[in-house]
DNA sequence: ACCGCCGGGTGCC
DNA sequence: ACCGCCGGGTGCC
């Protein structure tokens, strides 16, 4: 599997010193964050340092239990169970006590209140976030009056003692923690079940190491596989292309999710009450399943295609889209409601409803007003069924997705519907997208992206006014972070079905399956106490109660495959081999000059950084010259001197500075997330401190911590008239192009020898050119015309339209069409498909090797028939070779055994310290 | 009796 | 609340 033709010429520009053959290994759980761990920011922004993320509760300690009384039963609706959890909520703004503290259900009901002289001390500990305070009613519940409430202290070990002080004053005292503190459950009315237990720390009955507790985390998704899920389910006529047996198996599974009438996982169902065994809360009506989940294939195993069967073939009522078209002259009308009856075989019309349709009977008589069209067979057995809903009925699926994988599922739909089949599908998006709710909701399928949703949930859009069948959320990891806007937005969407595809269904932390849950509506975890309370503190604590309902959980919700799942003893997807060559290229003495000098200069700024302990303030100057220097690695041409930062300037000056800085970073390749939401920048603005991130994000930090709002990254004072916008579109154009001569470079030589040598042994292949750098693509254009190659170019900057254009055309298998496509690293969101191309040129490492292997696998994947080649130029003795080295360590990091081992503050800084002196040779 | 005691009215925060 | 608390009625044995 060695190509001879990446080493078989000694040419002057190809100086190839060594050939190394990669072997690939699945790298998915290699994510974004590792830019933040490579630069040690992530305790900068995951932890507390941010208002408004998780109160650190995971370094919570129980600091002891009291007893108190909730009162005022009678003044309030809100009922509990014996040994049911209450949430306990402060209630400043009431007129008799600011001490005032509620005590509500789990349902959000409230209760009651604590008794005033408890609630006293408990404000101040509650306002002052000294502890957290969580209620169990361990009996009485029935009362009529008051009830009594057994109280937990949840709180950091430096704020107990302050805990104490103020409960003394009042004159409490926390109980001592002792076995018999276990409160509530063992006498549950739960039957049947051994119910939960909630024991404090150090007195789990089997308590788990932290290693063994993260070994299991990861194999969470892992044991999904097989048992229930391999039920396999034919698609829908109007799905054009023939399924998968893994896809079917997610059709069927999906199918089953959307029309389960089943109870949601820990409900029972016992004296016409319905029971949350975790809780302990009951009520009357019965919980409505999610109906939905998470599909969290690999990618490339064809989450879209599942979506698009699922959305034809449980179309309505668990009925499919049909195929055939319905005959004008077999309206009839009745009462005012439209029906087809269709009889093949039947010798009598029957103008009831069909037995079949379950719920035919419930909401016919309130629909009369909506025109409604059945179409029956004459066996009574609903064929197929097609209406116009009514808004208490809709019918549209709404996707969100990255506006970069929009086209992707534009295509996949023409792809994968018949031809003869009619589905309504509207792109909503861009400055034109219609604002007639009635046009919205009689389309099938809207489609959008997430910064579309997070501005209507801005302006309580029309996305957040419809109530829509379906809300498939495409990467949905995106909305890993609860406090991120398109989090909130996408939590905020009423619809009765709701999916998450994602290939990278947990990053590193529980934390990031609640936004998940939560958009599941999954109850009783869409508040985020219950499931902090009976999931993640149990698990974090390594309790084994916890885990197992964690895993349960999980199974429950997920369908989940890799690459090398197999399905009756055959892997899933028999892709072709992908193989990665790294080509050592040699600067020429004249680039190499260049480079030492911008190298020298770079170190020595470093250093200094180093020496005064400023290196994470100097953040982006830092990345500055490390970006100089690759893209010295490229072509000398890429380098525009933006000069090293001076101190005090004009207000105009130090604008443009920081405009420059902020086109440093979007443009480094590395950091094209915003620090907040951990997600792609929207609206990107740059702090004075010379830190970019979305300007909804940070105006949101900025106004919780007023009036003394700090920078997340550097603690630096941040105002909001500080903040500089990025300047609309002027880029590209503007980066020199026409003024200087063109020159060619090492690289450009090297990937050159490679592209004709390519030629000759199969002028059909066709290749992609990738690069971080626009304008290095910019540059390879001159020599591949010079050559005669035909190309087309994919960019991040590109219109949709365009984007669309050129992935067309490269796809193309006739001659003629482009051979080549420069593609840029960050251009294709994870849906794009370039299967066309069997070679890959990488011409520069990025930080990430997650972010190489996306590229890589635009065209390695399901659709490829041919093996993959990959070839990745580094320059010897630069700093690529320097990446090449802490990619490798991240590899090995992440396929050990202490994968993501969480490491303290100052093991992550001495890590990230180490790193960039790996960088920069120091 | 500027007390005690009785029994009715009453009741979250 | 089959409590506590309040405040009015009442007052030797």
């Amino acid at each position: 599997s060695f190509d001879p033709s990446l080493s078989r010429k000694n040419s002057e520009a190809i100086k190839t010193t060594k050939i190394l053959l990669v072997i690939y290994r699945n790298y998915s759980h290699y994510t974004s964050h590792d830019f933040y761990s490579q630069f040690g920011l992530e305790d900068v922004i995951c932890t507390d340092d941010i208002p408004g993320t998780d109160e650190d509760t995971d370094s919570a300690v129980l600091f002891g239990t009291l007893r108190g009384n909730v009162v005022g039963l009678r003044y309030y609706t809100g009922v509990v169970n014996n040994n049911e959890m209450v949430a306990l909520q402060r209630e400043p703004n009431n007129l008799y006590d600011k001490n005032a503290v509620k005590v509500n259900n789990v349902s959000g009901n409230q209760v009651g209140h604590i008794k005033k002289e408890l609630a006293a001390p408990l404000a101040y500990i509650m306002d002052n976030k000294l502890a957290i305070v969580e209620g169990v009613v361990p009996y009485g519940a029935k009362n009529a009056f008051t009830m009594p409430v057994q109280m937990s202290f949840w709180g950091k070990e430096e704020n107990k003692q302050a805990v104490l002080d103020k409960l003394k004053v009042h004159g409490f005292k926390l109980a001592p923690l002792s076995k018999s503190s276990e409160f509530g459950f063992g006498s549950s009315w739960v039957s049947g079940r051994a119910g939960p237990s909630y024991s404090a720390p150090g007195h789990a009955a089997v308590q788990m190491t932290t290693e063994q507790l993260k070994s299991e985390f990861d194999k969470l998704f892992e044991d999904l596989k097989e048992d229930d899920k391999t039920h396999e389910m034919e698609e829908a006529e109007a799905v054009g292309t023939p399924l998968l047996p893994h896809q079917k198996q997610a059709l069927a599974w999906m199918v089953s999710r959307e029309n389960s009438k089943e109870l949601p996982l820990f409900w029972e169902e016992k004296n016409n009450f319905y029971y949350n065994t975790l809780t302990n809360f009951a009520e009357k009506e019965r919980p409505e399943n999610a109906l939905g989940g998470i599909l969290a294939d690999d990618m490339g195993l064809g989450k879209t295609l599942a979506t698009i069967a699922l959305i034809l073939t449980n179309f309505h009522d668990g009925k499919p889209l049909p195929v055939e078209n319905i005959k004008r002259d077999q309206l009839y009308k009745v009462r005012g409601v439209f029906f087809v009856f269709v009889f093949s075989k039947a010798e009598k019309p029957k103008y009831t409803v069909s037995s079949d349709s379950e719920e035919s009977e419930e909401w016919l008589p309130q629909q009369t007003r909506s025109n409604v069209t059945f179409v029956f067979s004459g066996t009574a057995s609903v064929q197929s069924v097609k209406k116009n809903y009514s808004e208490e009925r809709p019918r549209t699926t709404l996707i969100i997705c990255p506006l970069s994988v929009l086209s992707n599922w534009i295509d996949q739909f023409e792809q994968h519907i018949r031809p003869d089949v009619h589905l309504n599908i509207y792109i909503y998006y861009g400055p034109d997208r219609s604002k007639d709710p009635a046009f919205l909701s009689k389309q099938d399928v809207v489609l959008t992206t997430y910064n579309i949703l997070a501005s209507d949930y801005g302006s309580r859009g029309l996305l957040h006014r419809l109530k829509w069948l379906r809300v498939v959320l495409d990467e949905g990891h995106t909305i890993r972070n609860p406090n991120a806007q398109q989090t909130k937005a996408a939590l905020n969407l009423e619809a009765q079905r709701r999916w998450i595809l994602t290939g990278t269904p947990i990053q590193n932390s529980l934390k990031d399956l609640w936004s998940l849950l939560s958009f599941l509506k999954l109850k009783p975890f869409t508040d985020r106490e219950w499931w902090h309370r009976t999931i993640q503190r149990p698990v974090m604590l390594g309790e084994q109660g916890g885990l197992r309902r964690l895993q349960s959980l999980i199974k429950n919700i997920t369908l989940r495959r890799t690459k090398t799942s197999k399905i009756k003893g055959k892997p899933v997807l028999e892709l072709p081999e992908r193989k990665v060559f790294i080509q050592h290229v040699t600067l020429t003495e004249e680039e190499r000059k260049i480079y030492r000098s911008v190298k020298n200069e770079g170190k020595a700024a470093i250093s200094r950084y180093f020496n005064e302990g400023t290196v994470l303030a100097h953040y982006a100057d830092v990345l500055g010259v490390l970006l100089r220097l690759r893209q010295l690695c490229c072509h000398p041409h890429l380098c525009t001197n933006t000069s090293s930062s001076s101190c005090d300037s004009t207000p105009e000056e130090l604008r443009e500075k920081l405009v420059n800085k902020m086109k440093l970073v979007l443009s480094s390749g590395s950091d094209e997330e915003c620090a907040i939401c951990l997600d792609s920048l929207n609206l990107p603005v740059i702090t004075h401190c010379a830190h970019v991130f979305c300007k909804p994000c940070i105006c949101e930090v900025i106004q919780s911590e007023q009036p003394n709002a700090k920078c997340p990254l550097c603690r630096n004072e941040l105002r909001v008239e500080h903040l500089v916008e990025y300047p609309l579109e002027e880029s590209e154009s503007s980066i020199e192009k026409g003024d200087r001569e063109w020159i060619s470079s090492s690289k450009i030589n090297a990937l050159m020898h490679a592209l004709i040598d390519l030629r000759k042994q199969n002028p059909a292949v066709k290749c992609l050119i990738v690069s971080q750098f626009t304008t290095f693509l910019s540059l390879i254009e001159t020599p591949l015309k010079e050559s005669g190659f035909v190309f087309t170019r994919l960019n991040g900057s590109m219109t949709q339209k365009k984007r669309v254009q050129a992935i067309q055309s490269f796809q193309d298998s006739h001659t003629g069409s482009p051979t080549i496509m420069l593609l840029s690293l960050k251009a294709g969101g994870v849906g794009l498909n370039l299967t066309a191309a069997s070679r890959v040129f990488l011409m520069d490492p990025a930080w990430n090797p997650a972010a190489e292997d996306q590229c890589f696998d635009r065209c390695h994947r399901l659709g490829q028939k041919q093996d993959v080649v990959i070839t990745k130029f580094i320059v010897k003795n630069s700093v690529e070779e320097n990446m090449l080295k802490i990619q490798n360590k991240k590899r090995e990091l992440a396929a050990g055994a202490f994968a993501s081992k969480k490491l303290t503050a100052s093991e992550v800084k001495q890590t990230k310290i180490n790193e960039i002196k790996t960088l920069i040779d120091l």
